[in-house]
DNA sequence: GCTAAAAGCTAGCACTTATAGCTTACGCTG
DNA sequence: CAGCGTAAGCTATAAGTGCTAGCTTTTAGC
């Protein structure tokens, strides 16, 4: 018998890939052995286990949908940049529906997991989109929130056939952008306008926690 | 032995319970069973299979949410529906992570699905919070598509804690919900504002399409 | 009190993840 | 080039899933 040639990132692959195709709730150690000419124990050669591999997906996930958005957003700024991270987001999500679940089932681990850096770049292209909004730094966590909620929530909506027919889901996409859009920039010239002491100066700590 | 006096909604009520205490992933029939003192193959006389049970607590899940909504928001238009709304939604969401996490897995199936009728309940109650800022018909749908997405997106990040810490959750929440309650204020009064044709005038059709 | 439906049970199948231990391929050093 | 050791593949197997078949027992209705 011939060597296959596997490694950790090769058995990744393959299965994010498989994930992508099949759904990652179908993902089975005997579906990635099959995928890759090998019996399914061999896998745990380089990798520990299941939901290790997942997360493994996750990882990589994060990371090229990180580097997604900060390639789209290159160069752009204010909302032309918004709508590009955007997009950018919901094509991630269109093409690799798999990855991206892997990406939502994900939680990080201890403080030295790859997870966490791949989720603080993703974060930090978000962050920069919204620095051209010139919000302070109080708001600048809410509003990342925001649209994360905004994003991930109509991702993942339309992802499991969440929207009814009647009207265009790229329509109600493209209106929700330019609805946060306006709102950010009327918030970043009248802030305050509200309730009250929503905005409390929360001193002043790294930026980024999202 | 005794009978334990076994249904199909009792076996539903059970596994909802156990879904929100232990986590919808970790349900499975053996501790059901447990749960109902009884041996995992006794529910099959009530149940069909584990995924329709996990259907039937979508089913029940939804049709509280729906409940807590109209509830939370009865006698409350405007703003105050709106953030009644959400902060039922959240709080359900704290409240019953294993049943919301049955609602975001479940999708309907054929016409008669009890699924359908619940759903369509539950948007009802959104849409009724839409209709104090009196858009007009396109722009209801979209804007109940953002309504959905950001509430979901946030209640679903909070609930996987895709949230670092730094700045409070509840301020977060409370700001997204006069972000967007602000800008529907805005879109109400000065509509098309935006890049053109976004609101195409799609016909007169029933509502709740969302 | 008898009959029959239905509720519970045990046994077992097919599938899953995961481990143990064997064999064989490959790369490095003498 | 020989041989040794590491690591990659394998088979066999355990433990735990969902689910079905078929049996026993309870319970409701006549």
């Amino acid at each position: 018998m011939p060597r296959a040639g596997l490694d950790a990132d090769v058995v990744t692959r393959a299965a994010a890939a498989l994930a992508d195709e099949t759904g990652l709730v179908n993902l089975s150690m005997n579906v990635i052995a099959e995928r890759l000419s090998v019996k399914a124990p061999s896998l745990y050669k380089h990798v520990d286990s299941l939901s290790s591999l997942i997360h493994r997906i996750a990882i990589l996930a994060t990371t090229e949908l990180g580097d997604a958005i900060r390639d789209a957003t290159q160069g752009r700024a204010g909302g032309d940049a918004l709508a590009a991270a955007a997009h950018a987001l919901r094509s991630f999500v269109g093409g690799h529906p798999g990855r991206y679940a892997a990406i939502l089932g994900a939680r990080p681990g201890g403080p030295d997991d790859p997870l966490h850096a791949a989720l603080s770049r993703s974060l930090n292209s978000f962050s920069a989109v919204l620095r051209g909004y010139q919000l302070d730094l109080a708001e600048e966590t809410h509003a990342l929130r925001m649209l994360r909620s905004s994003l991930h929530g109509f991702a993942s909506l339309e992802m499991s056939d969440g929207f009814q027919i009647g009207t265009d889901v790229d329509d109600s996409f493209a209106w929700m952008i330019q609805f946060i859009d306006q709102g950010l920039r009327a918030g970043g010239e009248s802030s305050n306008s509200g309730k009250g002491d929503r905005v409390a100066a929360r001193s002043v700590t790294g930026a980024s926690r999202g």
